[in-house]
DNA sequence: GACATTTCCGTCATCGGTTCCGGAACTTTT
DNA sequence: AAAAGTTCCGGAACCGATGACGGAAATGTC
């Protein structure tokens, strides 16, 4: 009776099959793990009975054997925003493929809490991480380098030194595409609201804004560049300035969909119509772009794939393959909706 | 040397900690863990050990012994919908206040995918798990409980039976005060762009809708009640059908935001201003809904609070705590936006 | 038919921890 | 000063699996 309410209630072993079958542990674990050197009939037995009790090996444990735990940290700033989301969706779909699963981690921005989670997960939690936009500086990254645990960054957030791992979007030549798209509608003053500038994305879609507009002849004014968050409250502040300007640009170029997003509000606001008074592109392709009205014209980042990309990255240096490349850069595409026309006259 | 490679490459374990210290690994872990009858000198000069080289202890181990991971699984359709992933959110900002991590499985509506998947977590991965709008059937939930494997449901496609802990949202008062709000605007001809026939969220609108209707007099009428899949598309051939019928409805309640906005963009294509021609109302809140032109007048669902309730259900579930209720239900609050207005005389 | 192989399977050490038990040293009680 | 109780710490079993190793039986070889 002891035997039924055990089988019953709690989780049955390895042991507990060996036993009902009348074998040893050591060939229960050869069934279970397809090797050889097993009669056919001892086979066919062994597996019934698992099939019947609903067995199935425990992870944690056979992770104690061989060192892999077939978990992978994936550090997110955030969960909700979809950018991020995006990226997590990519992350997830490729580690299914390969039977691994992630331990989602927010850091929620916070220095600190990315940390202690990444030493949480070294420590025979996972196997290796992705750290999107990672909070930690290149000291920090170096070092984890050097304890050989294995991770790749996904959108850095700082340039990297060339020997940590990274997947990112060719910023700068989206922001060159979108730039060109502006001044092929006619535009000359083309603002900017930009990211915060130490950020890699930043000082890359600035290169590529600049590269732009020098080879259509035209001078970048640093007037015509304002700083901002990524946030669409950020665009508020920024779009008031450029617009009150006594010379104001006709096409904005703001440095993500949310801050093009708030740029034509306020620009609604200020009394507007985008895009007849004032062209607006943004950066992401995200979700909102094509729902709201009017459409946006923006850079498409491909950042599912980023997630992809990012994890056979990893899974090959977790694997110890060689990695001829360990900075990947995917490309970016112009998409072009309502939110941009020619100047007025 | 062998001694220095191997402190500097590998992780070290409690016996490397015990070594250097001239203890044993008992001791270490009683340091390890504040449990007491240890001298204050020996706990200092192993406390001190530990900080050196950085050790933290092998949570998988450690799960082996005392039969907990400290993870939880969570299985979600998709992560990137922002209504997904606003739970996610909630869950996992619950889960790390208690020092658990969730580990991310994306089921892509596919229900072996979830069974395969939920199996896979029960077997020593998880010591529970949540599962968001579930693509199992009532019978194969009551299995997995009678396994006594902790779960908890969040937002529930299916009735449940009492026995399976859930969390849901109050969509029957949302509803009936959303359609009450079309009905305080004057508006009497209210149609319904409903989710699909069975599922609980549909219902339990259609509940709402239907009484908000009665408490006016108003006799629901099949012809202004069709079903749509909770997709912005699924909303166009809807909406079509509505508007081109000889006494069009002067407001539409869309069942979720994702039909709202396609109703909006229907009723443009068809040469209507939303709200002064048609009044259209939405239900989730979503990010999207006041991002959009016009913004959209819409139901609250706490997301984020659902899967923080989730959380602490399935938390006491797992410490064996008596729990009062299995089933939650969180209230839900009409935001009024400028999708609805008055009808046109 | 003796010997070498191969097949099948069990014993046991191991992974990195936790915890029970017991021993030694030291302190308190009577 | 003997008995009792504390405090500190080490030995060893254990959690659930894996895999090296070796033994016994079956099969093959000449």
């Amino acid at each position: 009776m002891t035997e039924v309410s055990k089988s019953f209630r709690e989780r049955s072993t390895i042991h507990d099959i060996a036993a009902e079958a009348n074998v040893s542990v050591a060939t229960v674990s050869r069934v279970l793990n397809g090797r050889d050197h097993v009669a056919p009939e001892t086979r066919e037995r062994i597996s019934r009975i698992v099939r019947e009790r609903g067995y199935s090996v425990n992870r944690g444990a056979r992770s104690l054997q061989d060192g892999r735990t077939g978990l992978i940290g994936l550090l997110v700033p955030l969960v909700h925003p979809n950018y991020f989301s995006t990226i997590v969706a990519g992350v997830t779909e490729a580690l299914n493929d390969h039977d691994l699963r992630a331990i989602l981690s927010p850091t929620e921005h916070k220095h600190d809490r990315e940390v202690t989670l990444l030493d949480r997960l070294m420590h025979g939690m996972a196997d290796g991480a992705l750290v999107v936009l990672p909070e930690e500086s290149n000291a920090e990254l170096e070092r984890l380098l050097d304890s050989d645990y294995n991770f790749v960054v996904i959108d850095p957030r700082l340039p990297l030194d060339a020997r940590i791992p990274a997947v990112s979007a060719a910023n700068t030549s989206g922001a060159d595409q979108v730039t060109r798209h502006l001044l092929e509608l006619g535009h000359r003053r083309i603002a900017a609201i930009t990211g915060p500038r130490d950020w890699q994305a930043t000082e890359e879609r600035r290169r590529g804004y600049h590269a732009a507009l020098a080879s259509a002849g035209i001078l970048p004014d640093p007037a015509l560049e304002i700083e901002a968050d990524f946030e669409i409250p950020g665009a508020d502040r920024a779009a008031q300035v450029l617009l009150n300007r006594p010379d104001p640009p006709t096409a904005i170029f703001a440095f993500n969909d949310n801050l093009a997003i708030g740029t034509i509000q306020a620009a609604r606001a200020y009394g507007l119509r985008v895009p007849e008074d004032l062209s607006v592109v943004g950066f992401d392709d995200s979700e909102h772009a094509s729902l709201i009205t009017p459409a946006l014209t923006t850079v498409r980042q491909p950042l599912a794939e980023m997630g992809r990309t990012a994890v056979n990255l990893l899974r090959r240096l977790i694997d110890g393959q060689r990695v001829e490349t360990l900075h990947v850069e995917l490309g970016t595409r112009l998409v072009v909706r309502d939110s941009t026309a020619p100047p007025r006259s």
